[in-house]
RNA sequence: GUGGUAAUAGCUCAGUUGGUUAGAGCACUGGUUUGUGGUACCAGGGGUCGCCGGUUCAAGUCCGGUUUACCACCCCA
């Protein structure tokens, strides 16, 4: 027997119906904060991954050499796409610029929980924007994206954190360039590091002082007060040239809780410097959105989106500087979380309609009926083999129709046709030729049993 | 890429120390029912027991390999 790919998924029409719940549920939020909808390819240049990401992603794209020659992949993400098409334009684009998308992403990487081969991903950026506006902004609409379900910040919090200020800290303590990024990468890790292979690792960097300089690191990402954290950061700093940029700093991210606080969305923010992410190309404020743990103070799971700042990635990719804040949304995890907290609605697929024809010669004006009633925009169904009557009634009871609408002979020869609410068991008799109308007046204000 | 666990009907699973023709519930199809349903009763279809090989008189059951899934790592959004 043929089967799926690995790491891919079939989707039923009932799979089918959740996900495209999911995805308006996601879109209405993005056009209420002012995102527009974009779409670019599903096959790209292996080039324009490997220019952002190292020669090492080819080992996790899905990658070929087509027909004519040209070497191929699956996008693995939209960003880099994104930022293509933005940096094409961005002499003329009115800025900011506020879009989003909702697309099919593929990783030749090994499928595990809540990671397969292919997911589809909400992503919302802005561009053109320096200042924490914008960061606020995007922080904003990727909570209402969680909000819009019916989650609240009982079911999950974002923690917020800053790569500027871990840069500066890491000034301070004398670490700089690629050394910082590394040392930045092993934070990324902490949470899941046992201790001792932490310190091994920062022994290159921090020689005999690994343990202090661990110590503080705990003591920072420990800290979830805003205050706190400022006095923290300017104790650290060893000289007036770090003091100020600490300063300067510590003010934009003074506007960013204000904004956020204004919005009304605090409770949903935690400070939090243990977040730094592992994508090279975040410049400043970086936040992931977690589950929390159903007892307990911590987090569980993976998380449910992550973003940030990349100021430099469009320059990178050969196109003036452009600023640029962003954020991803998987389904899969969404999925996973929304089923725990039950709020997936009932999806309900039910015609509105459903015609029984008493015979042969009845099934004609049936037919004739269906098409009028779709016409009118009434999701119609009847039998394609026309069984016996009481079959056609249980297929309609069945299919869960609200209203089953008689064919019958009498009633025909009269010119009519009787309708029944399946629901309250109410029936009345109504001319074949103004059914559409009574059809849908039975629709809004059902039939009585008496 | 490494290790652990698992794989029996569309789904959830049972299947004794290896022993006749592999079962249940749900779902599906038909009938009771050619003028009244969803929720009654009866019947039916559906399986190379993931795949390949081995041990044995005999394998769903034991052994080896392989594929896939899940869990934990590695890597990574």
């Amino acid at each position: 027997m043929l089967e799926r790919l690995p790491g891919f998924r079939d989707f039923y029409p009932e799979d089918c119906a959740r996900r495209d719940f999911l995805f308006r549920v996601w879109t209405e939020a993005a056009r209420r904060h002012g995102f527009r909808r974009y779409d670019i390819p599903t096959l790209e240049p292996l080039e324009l991954f490997t220019e952002k990401s190292g020669p090492e992603i080819v080992s996790q794209l899905f990658n070929f050499t087509d027909k004519g020659g040209r070497e191929v992949a699956l996008r693995p993400e939209l960003t880099p796409s994104l930022a293509r098409m933005v940096g094409a334009r961005v002499a003329t684009l009115k800025k900011p610029v506020k879009w989003f998308n909702i697309a099919e992403n593929f990783r030749y990487e090994k499928p595990q929980e809540g990671r397969l081969r292919s997911h589809f991903q909400l992503n919302c950026d802005i561009f053109g924007e320096p200042g924490p506006a914008a960061d606020a902004e995007l922080i904003a609409v990727c909570l209402a994206c969680l909000r819009a379900f019916g989650l609240g910040p009982e079911d999950f919090a974002l923690r917020l954190s800053d790569r500027t200020l871990w840069t500066l800290l890491l000034e301070a303590m004398g670490i700089e360039g690629t050394a910082a990024m590394e040392v930045l990468g092993i934070i990324d890790k902490l949470e899941r590091t046992p201790r001792e292979e932490t310190l091994k690792r920062l022994q290159p960097h921090f020689g005999d002082a690994s343990e202090d300089f661990l110590g503080q690191f705990g003591m920072l990402m420990a800290l979830h007060e805003f205050g706190e954290m400022a006095d923290f950061m300017r104790s650290l700093a060893p000289n007036a040239g770090i003091r100020e940029k600490t300063e300067t700093r510590l003010g934009v991210w003074r506007e960013l809780l204000d904004a956020l606080d204004a919005m009304e969305l605090s409770p949903f923010i935690r400070i939090d410097l243990g977040i730094v992410r592992g994508l090279a190309y975040y410049t400043g404020f970086v936040f992931e959105v977690f589950k929390l743990a159903p007892d307990g103070p911590g987090y569980a799971g993976r998380a449910l989106a992550g973003g940030g700042r990349y100021d430099h990635l469009v320059s990178k990719l050969g196109f003036p500087p452009t600023e640029a804040v962003g954020f991803g949304m998987g389904d899969v995890t969404m999925t996973q979380f929304l089923e725990e907290k039950k709020k997936l609605p009932p999806i309900i697929e039910a015609p509105d309609v459903f015609i029984v024809a008493a015979g042969e010669a009845e099934r004609r004006a049936a037919l004739g009926l269906a098409g009028r009633l779709r016409a009118a925009g009434i999701r119609t169904e009847y039998a394609l083999r026309a069984p016996g009557f009481g079959k056609q009634f249980r297929l309609a009871g069945q299919c869960g129709a609200r209203l089953a609408v008689v064919v019958g002979t009498d009633e025909l020869a009269a010119g009519n046709v009787r309708l029944k609410d399946l629901a309250s068991g109410g029936e009345s008799v109504v001319p074949l030729s103004g059914a559409p109308a009574a059809v849908r007046v039975a629709l809004e204000e059902g039939i009585g049993s008496a």
